[in-house]
DNA sequence: TTTATCATAGACTTCACAGGTCCATAATTG
DNA sequence: CAATTATGGACCTGTGAAGTCTATGATAAA
């Protein structure tokens, strides 16, 4: 259970595009270089963002990517889905198992509630994901463009 | 990015043996019949629930699980961790690239802060995971009895 | 209009791990 | 002792992450 390293590489090239310094497109080369990554595995991620108008792409000569829209408008949630796919965090595997049929026993012995109402189990962890989305949906690329700004003008404050 | 089918088939396993009307040990072909998994890999989740101490087992006849504490002092927390291990949800692959290298300059060019504060990214996945933790934490094997014992008596109270 | 530069897409490889089976062994009770 | 039950290890298989390589297509500068 845990997120995949193309995240990781999504969200930091995503960084790289969102720094103020550099306004015009950014290639592959300067991305793969800045990361440590390949350049022909980082072109499959930054294709993913394209297709889901994260960032916008150039071929050609000083092309490049470029963020679609505003850092602040990016969040982790957009980001996250777009890699790792939108499933569910969790998914009850059998539904149609003794266990489920006796937790609900009574409602289909006189189908006086005809809609079975899913897993418990899923349920819990249904509130969970909710939980989890609703904090990466508050959470941007500019969050931590700002943390990082904040870090560089404090230690500069500071000489 | 996925919880395993494990984990749903320990979570179930656990709910099967807190619920009320059973005091005695379950065996491994009751909980297998009633679940709807082979013996033989249930066995290996269930090994795994007592070596963490979530249940008891007996061997010989009669014998089977039981749970080790009360069914609200069993986290969803707890049994996620046991299953899935406790590697954190996201762990930045490349703290030493150009990147990070950039993001804390000055700080390294005057030595006044030798203490690397780690990847930015990873500490909002960091504050993630903690509430993610949080929920889970809030919610045991007991909050799903409970759930089930109030649909049973809500359906036999219409009645 | 050619050419160098860039992104795109597909085929392919490797490796780890989820998911699962099977068997031998150990412990317990009647 | 014998039947029953859990435990542990070896083993198999499919799938998906992670990554490389190559051919193709679009673009701008010369």
């Amino acid at each position: 259970m845990q997120f995949s390293k193309s995240t990781d590489y999504a969200l930091h090239a995503l960084i790289h595009l969102g720094l103020p310094e550099r306004d015009t497109n950014v290639g592959i080369k300067e991305l793969s270089a800045t990361l440590g990554v390949s350049e022909s595995y980082l072109s499959k991620i930054m294709s993913k963002l394209r297709q889901d108008g994260i960032v916008r792409a150039v071929p050609g000569v000083n092309g490049g990517y470029e963020l679609a829209r505003p850092a602040d408008q990016i969040t982790f949630l957009d980001v996250i889905q777009v890699i790792e796919g939108r499933q569910q965090l969790f998914e009850c595997s059998n539904m149609n198992s003794r266990q489920h049929q006796l937790l609900a026993q009574e409602g289909a012995a006189q189908q006086e509630q005809p809609a079975r109402n899913g897993c418990l189990v899923e349920k819990v962890m249904e509130g969970a994901e909710e939980h989890l989305h609703q904090y990466l949906r508050e959470h941007t690329i500019q969050t931590v463009l700002d943390e990082a700004l904040k870090h560089r003008s404090h230690e500069s404050h500071k000489k």
